[in-house]
Parts: structure tokens; C-alpha cells; sequence
DNA sequence: CATCCGTATGTTATCGCTAACGGTGCAATC
DNA sequence: GATTGCACCGTTAGCGATAACATACGGATG
């Protein structure tokens, strides 16, 4: 296969491909995009030629020359979330099979990094961007403005969008899940999180949480906060303190998964009675809490979903001129599990 | 900023920026990429114009005139593996001033998908390819060959590769498990692990830990596999399964610490006596398992460091015509933890 | 003052491919 | 037999940038 006549390691072209098949330029590449009328005989051929050459079609010309390109920008804070890999993967397939792919670019939660970060992506002229977050610089914003394609922001709709929006109202979230502590009886309550001052759902779901309290005139007994680390540990060493410092308290809640896992697990180990004496719940929904020992309460926030339905629009959208800016809600749901009283 | 007056959408070039400055096309080029002499004044200029108007360039434009791209392909099986989003930060932190971009694919541990991402890849002509495995379709391996870049591929070694490797032994790390636990006196052993039969390296250390085993005189008592689903209820699951069957057995050494957490949550729940009674180990040494309430022993996969290194290599060999193949085998260390009796 | 030189800029020719349009042959139609 | 229509394939002209080669200019040099 490939390469052993004549091998000087000039790349290969369509004419190398048009040569050996004996056809024009042109014919050759109608057989590989599958467009336009072909002989079966002929595209055998090229077909052929271009397979004992090994030939591999050069995009960027071919992008250039057409203006298309089948890349969609995707931007996301972290990989080591668990979270956005769940969203990429809905992204994947939802784009699957329409010729579209996804190019994926990561900030690490820094601003001036997603801008970097777009400015890199739209200099290749996807198809469109898929971006997580309201908060973007002006610069950013003003990218994404002009970019000329769809840009779809994800896992958040607490805010003004550019474009399109998909996600769940943080804010809700955290108040919803402030009533059903409430209900459950609890009143002696702790919020443990990351200190990240840039995970802005974050912090909109401890503003929720803390207006949910407040509405049954209840507040907010003792806080905590972590960043980077073992957030499994990170859960499990927060715990200890604030049960140590605040030894009354009856229910804690966690900004994530992760840090409720351990301090789920610190509990158990500890024989604290979770959830008659002590309630805890996390947020996400990550399958991870299928085996622990107990099942954390928690919130779904439709990562999987949200991957498919910005996905969805962006394939939708791309070709279009200009379409008006949608807005999905999605409706995380609260699930028990049992860590909280039964009311 | 940008875009206000006159309006029409057609996407803005090198003209543009060149009439709003004044100069020629041949010059906002060289003040956008900082090469060439250029005066301080009309550096200024064609700044200030490029920022008010918004100008993004095209760098489809310029690669194809260029032929440099300044991407560089990375391929891996999942993004929820944990492993690989390690490497990725790996190769990312490396490749951070180089001028380099890393564009992830992944292949699900598909051969065919495998194929077909590396084709999308290499129809963008990067500068380099980073693969994981060294198993891949003959077509697979003939793109790799005439790729004309740089091709690394990590995660092990035990094999032959196309062009440069890192990555450790797999089954040198099962045979050194594999007589830590016999030399700590362990004699009924079972296994547990991945069924996906396209999971090499899990494969290769299970063969390694077998031989192991046989060194001293021991055949494998009992094996689990499983697919999909949340590892750690897996792990639990499937280390129910095994004690229930093979009572007796006295170590359990599972393919991954995902898992192996699962198990040691399974065995501690049960009271069993770990590690005087059972034995565990997992294989990888993710972060996690700093948060359980015991430390599952395992072995250090380097994976930051194999990404860290795959970059070095291509960032190094692009640009050059050809270089020779380089190996770079890397050493796992086993960490006992609190899973492992003390010989 | 003619010559040389380095700095700062402009011109020209691709890069590899595709859009758009233009032929060519052959069978069917009138 | 001229005309039409279709299926097939070729030609031409870019796409938006950069490499490589001019060119203009002001000052230093002899």
C-alpha cells in the first residue's frame, strides 16, 4: 500500500490522484466528495488510484476553495470534570452523522484563556461554537458577535446570551433544592464548595440556595470552600472541618458530586446517623455515586442533553445566513437518594 | 468594536484590514504575525484597524500558503477514562509556548473509528500525530507511514511502533504486581478487568501478570470481566460475584482503580479484614483514590508525564524532514498503599 | 556627489482544491 | 437528419493568505 514507486515525499495531490487514473482534476474530486455525476466505471478507477497512492485529500485547500469547513468549536472550562466530557459525548453523537465534527478547546476556567482559546478556534472558520458559560470578556463576546456562524452557550441560562442558549437555571436549581432540605425538616445548614472565583454556575446555585433558605427564614450556618486537589478528598477534609467547627449542624450541602462523595464516605466511616441526624446532597448526577455505599442525594443537570441539543441547533443553523438565538431550558430534577429525609 | 458601519456580512480578510490602514495586504500580514521588519508607526496603525474592525484571520488561508499547521492531532480511545484527560493536560501544558494546538479525536476503542478519525486528522496535514496504542487497522498504520510528520504513539510499549513511542510496559507492570502480591504471600488469586476486547493494555497486563503468577508457581484462581457502566458499582458487583464463588480466594487484583475502589467500598462494607484476610490492588493511580477511606494499592501509569514527553517529541522533530524513532520507556512503581500486606 | 546599504514596503506567483460553467458524445425525439 | 436532453467530464477562475523576490527611500561612506 502506497508509497514505494517513486517515493521523493512530495505530498500527494489531486493530481497525483488524476494522473494516475487518467482523468481530470476535477472528475477526481467529485469521486471522493460523492457529488456530481461519475461514471462507475470511472470512479472505480480513481477510486483505485487513489488508494495504492494513499492518498488523504487536503482540507484546507479544499475548505478554502469551497468555504466550508465541518468543524464546530466547542469550549469548555476542564476536561477533569467528568462533566464536560459527559456534555462532549452528547455533542459526538448527536453530530455523528452530520458530516460535522467537533474540535474541542479547553480554558481551565480563565477568561483571558477562552479568549485565546476562541480567537485560535474562529481563525479557522468553524461551523459553528459551542461555548460553555454566560461570562465571557467583551472582547470574546464581541468575537462571538461577529463570528458569522451560530454559537450556542451552554450549561447555563441565567443571563443574556449572544446567540443561542442551552442549560439549566443554576439559581433554580440551588433554590429548589434550599425547599426540599427545608421540607425535609432541616435547619441547621452548611454549603461546602470550590473557591474558584470563575465557576460562576457555582456560585449562581449558592446564590439560589441561600435566597431558598432565606425564604423560609433560615440562613446559611456555615460555609466552605476548597480549590484544586482530590476533590474526593478535598470533600471528606471540608466535612470534618466544618463538623467540627459547627457541631450542630444537620445538613450539608455540596457544590458537587465529588466533595459530597467524600464527605458521604467521611460520615459513614465516622457512624454518623446520615440521613436522621445528618443530611447531605451534592449536585450533577455523575454515574461515580452508582456504587458508593449510599446513594447521595443529588440534581441532574442534563449534561448529556445539553451536548445534544446545542449540537442539534448548531447542525441545524449551519449553512443558514442568520437565525434567531433560541433558548432551551432544561429541568434538572431532584433525586433523593438516601441522604435526606423522607418529609 | 467592529462592525458597525456598512455592514454586509462578507467575512472580512486582509483587504479589509489593508484599505483601513493603508498599506498593502503584504503588510498587515507581517505585523499580524510579528515577522519581517515593520515600522513602528504602521504597526501601530494596521493594529488599531484590525481591532476596530474585528479581524480574525484565516488561517485556512494561510496554512494552505504556508503549508504549516500548527495543529497537532491527538487520538485517543475516551474522554472518560480519566487516564487520557491526564495525558491530554500532559501534552497540553507541554506544547502551551510552542506554538502548537492539540485536536482531540476519539475512537471509543474502535479500530474502524480510529481509522476513520485519523483520516479526518491527517486531511487537516498537522505537524504531528499522537496515538494512543500501538495496535491499529493496516490502512490505519499505511496513513501513519506516509503521514510525512511526526507520529508518537503512547500509553505502552510492548510492540512495534510506526515512528516514536512512550508509554510504559503493561506487562511488565502485571508481572511486577504480580510478585509483589506473591512475595507478600498471597497465593489464591483472582483477577477482574474490562471485558472490551480491544482494551490492549488491560489485555497485555493481565498476560504479564499471569506469567507472574506461573513464575511462582501459580495459575490465576478466578476472573470477572465486565462492560460499560458506572466502574464503580462494577467493581462492587462484580468483587460480590467473585467472593460468593470462590470463597476462599485471598487477592484481588482488578484492571483499573475505578474499579478497585468499587471493590475495597464492597469489602470494607463487608467487614472483611483488608488486607489481612483479602488483598486488593487496582492498576493506574488516579487522584480518587486519595478520598477513600483506605489507600487501594496501585501502580503509577505516568500518564501526565507519557504526555508530557509524546509532546516534547513532536514539538521537537516538527519542522524537520525526517528523524529517527524514538523509544522512551518509562517506569510504573508500585504504591502498596493500605491493600497490600507488608511482606 | 555617486555609491552602497539596510530598512520598510509593495508585487507576483503560488498553495491544493472546488464552484461555476462549458463542452462532448450518444440516445431519444420530432 | 436536425434537435433536444442527459450523463459525464474538462476548463477557468478564484478562495485568502504567504514566500520570494522586487523596489523605494534616507542616510552613511568614500
Amino acid at each position: 500500500m502506497a508509497r514505494s514507486p517513486n517515493d521523493t515525499r512530495r505530498p500527494l495531490t489531486l493530481r497525483d490522484v488524476s494522473e494516475a487514473s487518467g482523468v481530470s482534476e476535477m472528475t477526481v474530486s467529485r469521486v471522493l466528495r460523492n457529488r456530481g455525476d461519475v461514471s462507475e466505471a470511472t470512479r472505480e478507477k480513481v477510486l483505485e488510484a487513489a488508494r495504492t497512492l494513499g492518498y488523504v485529500p487536503n482540507k484546507i485547500a479544499g475548505a478554502l476553495a469551497s468555504q466550508r469547513v465541518n468543524l464546530v468549536g466547542v469550549i469548555i472550562p476542564s476536561l477533569s470534570n467528568l462533566v464536560f466530557p459527559e456534555v462532549l459525548s452528547g455533542i459526538s453523537t448527536e453530530l455523528e452523522d452530520t458530516g460535522l465534527q467537533p474540535v474541542v478547546g479547553v480554558t481551565d476556567y480563565s477568561p483571558e484563556k477562552e479568549e485565546t482559546v476562541l480567537y485560535e478556534m474562529l481563525s479557522w472558520r468553524p461551523s459553528g461554537v459551542i461555548i460553555a458559560g454566560l461570562e465571557h470578556t467583551a472582547t470574546a463576546r464581541a468575537m462571538l458577535d461577529n463570528a458569522g456562524v451560530p454559537v450556542v452557550e451552554i450549561m447555563d441560562v441565567d443571563g443574556e446570551g449572544v446567540d443561542s442558549v442551552v442549560g439549566i437555571s443554576h439559581r433554580r436549581a440551588g433554590l429548589q433544592m434550599a425547599q426540599a432540605i427545608v421540607a425535609a425538616g432541616y435547619r441547621k445548614i452548611g454549603f461546602l464548595g470550590t473557591k474558584m472565583p470563575e465557576d460562576h454556575r457555582a456560585r449562581k446555585r449558592l446564590e439560589g440556595f441561600s435566597e431558598g433558605l432565606s425564604q423560609a427564614g433560615i440562613a446559611l450556618r456555615d460555609t466552605e470552600f476548597y480549590s484544586g486537589g482530590s476533590a474526593l478528598l478535598k470533600g471528606r477534609e471540608m466535612t470534618e472541618a466544618m463538623l467540627a467547627r459547627s457541631p450542630d449542624i444537620d445538613f450539608l450541602y455540596y457544590s458537587n458530586d465529588m466533595i459530597g462523595a467524600g464527605g458521604l464516605l467521611y460520615c459513614l466511616e465516622k457512624g454518623l446517623d446520615v440521613p436522621g441526624q445528618l443530611g447531605l446532597a451534592g449536585f450533577n448526577g455523575v454515574e461515580l455515586l452508582d456504587g458508593l455505599p449510599r446513594r447521595l442525594a443529588t440534581m441532574d443537570a442534563c449534561r448529556r442533553e445539553i451536548g445534544r441539543k446545542a449540537a442539534e441547533i448548531v447542525a441545524a443553523q449551519s449553512g443558514k445566513t442568520s437565525a434567531a438565538g433560541e433558548v432551551v431550558e432544561l429541568q434538572p430534577v431532584i433525586q433523593f437518594g438516601d441522604t435526606i429525609r423522607k418529609p
